[in-house]
DNA sequence: TACGTGGCGCTTTTT
DNA sequence: GCGCCACGTA
């Protein structure tokens, strides 16, 4: 039996904040809940982000050092504004605390302890385009013909391999079930699964589902790395807990394994990742998986006026497989029902929209607290455009993020092969770029380079500067010029061939990387400009891209630091980022999956209709159905004092003329009291 | 083997 | 109304 000891705590700083007073009695009893497990069930618009920043509060203000604790959040920008505030609470220094996104923890242990899991610490972060490339590349190698037999393409597998990671279930079932049609090719590609491993590994490079898999392997292997975490992280709290999937669960599990002093908050209504592998059961389960839970439920909002939330309670109660709850709100009735509206078709709804924003603008509302949420990206291509007709400015979180961009992930590729030669997505990418030089040639000049690459010794395929801050620095010797200069390559590259060879050089003399503000520089000027004019029709909203790009880089010191957040950042982030226009007035569109956690005064919720939303393809099984119920739940919860919910009768579908539409069953599933019909005309 | 042109099919959600 | 893919040509 070990003996139990105590360091004792340096003294604790004077209590400072009253946190019964600023807190209602449910979120104060869970801000100050005993360490051990705790399951936190936190409805819509309650309070969620305020707990979560007392708790983390409350522990420094009890002495537990910010380095000890580890903050899951499900953005990065949601973790940065949840320190903010805790900054803002108490003086305590909260540098060492670490918070962010499962996958840019996942990368941050790695780093750290990449030999361990098999790669080297300057590793590429492969997103899902690049998946699809290396898997394209997989599938060639194994002589499958996807010509006289049908076979799934690179993307078809990427999202095989990356469901069954996720959800920890084996290749043929995940096929079956999402795609039965080739079922009869289970074996088959169950079998190009390792040999993507391989590549991955020869490429240094992992993908979106290794940032977690392989952390949490990595803790299941090696001893001593998980009792060096399991101590460091003595407190661990984690936001939408409801969108965890397995191996997410897994990775709080094993870190909390030593202590369970694991508090997870959440609510298993606002479940919307499935498709993703999100496994809400996770949440339901969790008093199963620590016995000694204890659960908190705050059930108080402070957002919504109650007309609003009880269309959002009445909205969420056909759904079976829930944690009964009502949500009670504390806001004044103002009288005003949450709006029906049917429309001819979708001009006109955009025509309604556009016209109903400008009125409330006439009223005294700023634009910003305005947005209009619909399923899908391409639900807003009308709306668009009767907007920009009216000079009413938005902004959409879109469905292409900024650096997925074809000219960001360019240029972008230069840097990602000086900081790992053996990159091999980035190198086909960059080769690619020159005139002459397609699929074919990419592969074979890689073919060489590889080969080159595996006569040096493998220090010198580190690149100089240090990984991370700190650490040690490996003495780089990739000479690029030396490396590509003399290869064949067709006779239309070779000029173009050349210059490249020099520009890598320049950016990365003797594998020495310059920071990132200067290689985005030399790779814009030397090459990609002129591609750029050549290419594409809207030469300067890329160019000018490209020198937003460049202000960002220059932020950074480590090109490792910048590459990682480009791979990681969400679009939600980097949208306010680096369009920096923060206090411009816009009307805000984003499909309902980006509206979470955030909420407006005024809400549209557009093509209320059977088939688009609930969509069509979530038709065929009831928890599809039921989540779509949750996203429908999601969107009416971001409404503060006006909520519109649109349908257009007819649908314009594209070629076929036009067809009727029925309303979405959601709206039938709403009494009819709770809402007031609008007549258009 | 690279790249331009015509036909076909049809729209989720994202770290 | 548009993007992607396959095919044919330089």
């Amino acid at each position: 039996m070990a003996r139990e000891y105590t360091l004792k705590r340096h003294a604790a700083p004077v209590a400072r904040i009253d946190y019964a007073a600023e807190l209602n009695p449910q979120q104060c009893a869970a801000v100050t809940a005993p360490p051990g497990p705790a399951l936190v069930i936190a409805g819509a618009g309650s309070g969620k982000t305020r707990t979560l920043t007392y708790r983390v509060a409350y522990l420094l203000e009890n002495g537990v050092s910010a380095s000890n604790i580890l903050l899951l959040t499900f953005t990065n920008k949601a973790a940065r504004e949840m320190l903010e505030r805790v900054t803002s609470l108490i003086p305590n220094d909260i540098a060492g605390l670490w918070s962010g996104t499962f996958h840019s923890i996942g990368n941050r242990i790695l780093r750290r302890h990449a030999e361990a899991a098999g790669f080297r610490p300057g590793f590429s972060i492969m997103d899902r385009e690049d998946q699809q490339d290396i898997l394209d590349a997989v599938i060639a190698k194994a002589g499958i013909s996807t010509k006289d037999k049908r076979f799934p393409k690179g993307e078809v597998l990427a999202d095989i391999f990356s469901y069954s990671i996720n959800t920890g279930r084996p290749i043929d079932q995940v096929v079956a079930e999402k795609y039965p049609y080739f079922a009869m090719l289970d074996a088959q590609i169950a079998l190009l699964q390792p040999q993507y491993e391989e590549r991955k590994r020869a490429a240094n490079s992992l993908d979106f589902d290794d940032l977690l898999e392989k952390t949490l392997r990595l803790l299941q292997s090696d001893e001593s790395v998980r009792a060096f975490y399991q101590r460091q992280f003595q407190f661990i709290l984690v936001d939408e807990y409801q969108d965890t999937n397995k191996i997410q669960a897994d990775f709080i599990d094993a870190l909390a394994a030593a202590h369970d002093n694991v508090m997870v908050v959440g609510d298993d209504a606002q479940s919307i990742y499935s498709w993703r592998g999100a496994n809400f059961q996770n949440i339901l389960d969790f008093p199963k998986r620590y016995p000694k839970a204890k659960v908190y439920k705050i059930e108080t909002n402070y957002r919504s006026v109650p007309q609003i939330l009880q269309v959002a309670n009445a909205a969420i109660e056909a759904n079976v497989n829930q944690f009964k709850k009502e949500l009670q709100s504390v806001r004044q009735d103002t009288g005003l029902k949450p709006a029906l509206v049917a429309l001819g078709d979708s001009t006109q709804q955009a025509q309604f929209i556009a016209q109903r924003i400008l009125e409330l603008r006439d009223e005294g509302a700023d634009l910003r607290e305005i947005a209009v949420l619909y399923r899908a990206h391409y639900h807003s291509m009308e709306l668009q455009m009767e907007l920009t007709r009216h000079g009413i400015p938005f902004a959409i979180t879109s469905g292409l993020r900024f650096f997925e961009q074809a000219h960001v992930k360019d240029v972008a590729a230069f840097m990602k092969f000086v900081v790992n030669p053996r990159d091999e997505v980035a190198f086909k990418r960059m080769a690619r770029l020159l005139p002459g030089i397609g699929a074919r040639s990419a592969e074979q000049l890689w073919n060489e380079v590889d080969r080159r690459l595996s006569a040096l010794p493998l220090l010198a395929l580190e690149p100089a500067v240090p990984a991370t801050a700190g650490a040690p620095s490996p003495a780089g010797t990739v000479h690029f010029k030396e490396l590509l200069f003399d290869l064949k390559v067709p006779s239309k590259a070779l000029k173009a061939w050349q210059q490249l060879a020099y520009t890598l050089d320049e950016i990365a003399p003797a594998g020495k990387v310059n920071p990132p503000g200067a290689m985005l520089e030399s790779i814009i000027e030397a090459v990609y400009d002129d591609y750029l004019k050549e290419k594409f029709p809207n030469y300067d909203q890329r160019r000018e891209d490209l020198n937003v790009l460049g202000n960002y880089a220059r932020q950074y010191e480590s090109v490792q630091d910048f590459l990682d957040q480009l791979a990681l950042v969400s679009s939600l982030e980097t949208s306010n980022e680096l369009n920096a226009a923060d206090d411009d007035e816009m009307v805000n569109l984003s499909s309902v999956h980006q509206a979470k956690g955030l909420e407006w005064k005024v809400v549209f919720v557009i093509w209320m209709s059977e088939g688009m939303f609930p969509s069509s393809r979530s038709l065929d099984s009831s928890e599809g159905v039921e989540e779509e119920r949750r996203l429908f739940y999601v969107a009416v919860t971001r409404a503060r004092d006006e909520l519109y919910l649109t349908y257009p009768i007819l649908r314009l579908n594209a070629g076929y003329g036009e067809a009727f539409q029925r309303p979405s069953r959601f709206l039938g599933e709403v009494p009819k009291n709770l809402l007031e019909e609008w007549q258009v005309s």
